[in-house]
DNA sequence: TTGGGAAGTCAACAGGCGTTGGCATACCGT
DNA sequence: ACGGTATGCCAACGCCTGTTGACTTCCCAA
């Protein structure tokens, strides 16, 4: 019958007016990502989007066009990682962990993305993307010799997802209860091991 | 278009005769396992599954009940740990780490599991009870201090499962080429401090 | 030979999905 | 004052999903 009522309990005019283009759209994108976070791609459905917006289904699509593109929008993701070449050696591990975490902690764009990347292929794309190239070349400006700053931006990589999927995502009890000045603690030596052993692998 | 020919490439009459209902169920069991494994739980279809197992959907509901209870059987995993008591202190990074490798390797059940958990709160239930109990349970008998146990688990879950995400999931690079024996040299440290290092955090 | 149960098929259901196009309404420059 | 345009809603479409129940076919035991 589709007659929800005819007024819906807080319309988008409950309060009067309506808003810019511009509000709605980040409005939306917000909503996006939240539910992006929360359910991954499948899950969050254009309607809920839609609904955490107040807004009406078909306004997701003029502005955005389609759930791909949506979601290719919302998991625009910057590390924005900081330039490590002025750091002492001896604290390169201890200053990427914890740059991740006050980046991680209260944004909820990595555990949407991981979320997605594990059943979507352009969100697994996007992650690789991401990787391979912004901790990749940050990497490569720290490590002795270049040839081998995939390897080790790659194991860099696993445990910090690790944390990040254990934390966030699967939310293992031990993980999440952990203070972030605990786990800093202990990962900064991996990650600093990671980054300047000599390669075990040439003998 | 539901009309894939009537005929469809090999029926499950094809050879002659039909089969028991133990070669059925494990059938749609090893199917189910591929797909959930391939696609997560989400776009994993129940009407995919049976057609690789050459079954009608219907089958797959008489023989399981529901897509959540076969994704529940698909997914039962017992880690089947070794018993770690015997292993010399030094060594005990080393035998966790390449234990497991052998486990997963050629085995789809992990990613299965890790690609369902981070959509289905069923899933990722499943997978915080096999890692606080299985693995808690063997780091417990080996750590010193057993209230410390939880938290080492935790880290050690941390960079197993980052290594299964980055290499068997979202496939980055340099974690899919890097060989199974270097990996193993590059991680047993990391484990091997996780499980014996004293807590940073008790100053 | 025949009956009964197991194994399997078929067609349909109710509901949710992304997406579309037409229609209403409020705003704002002129 | 007014018309155009930006903003928004509504109703529907075609499709796919998990799930159900009735029907067919085969095998084997009596």
């Amino acid at each position: 019958m589709t007659e929800d009522g005819g007024r819906r309990g807080a319309g988008p005019a409950a309060g009067g007016g309506r808003r810019s283009a511009e509000a709605t759209r980040a409005a939306i994108l917000r909503a996006a990502r939240d539910r992006f976070a929360a359910d991954g791609y499948d899950r969050a459905t254009i309607r809920a989007i839609a609904a955490d917006a107040r807004i009406d289904p078909s306004m997701v699509m003029r502005y955005y066009g389609s759930k791909e593109n949506l979601f290719a929008t919302a998991a625009e993701f910057d590390l924005r990682l900081p330039d490590l070449s002025g750091v002492p050696a001896d604290r390169l591990g201890r200053e990427l962990v914890s740059y991740f975490f006050t980046r991680w902690e209260g944004d909820a764009t990595l555990p949407a993305l991981l979320r997605t990347a594990s059943t979507n292929p352009s969100g697994a794309e996007r992650v690789r993307a991401i990787f391979t190239t912004q901790l990749g070349v940050a990497v490569g400006r720290v490590v002795a010799d270049p040839t081998e700053a995939p390897r080790r931006a790659g194991l860099v990589a696993s445990q910090l997802l690790g944390v990040a999927l254990t934390r966030y995502v699967l939310r293992l009890p031990p993980m999440v209860d952990i203070s972030p000045a605990d786990l800093i603690t202990w990962l900064a030596p991996t990650i600093h091991r990671y980054l300047t052993d000599p390669d075990p692998a040439s003998h």
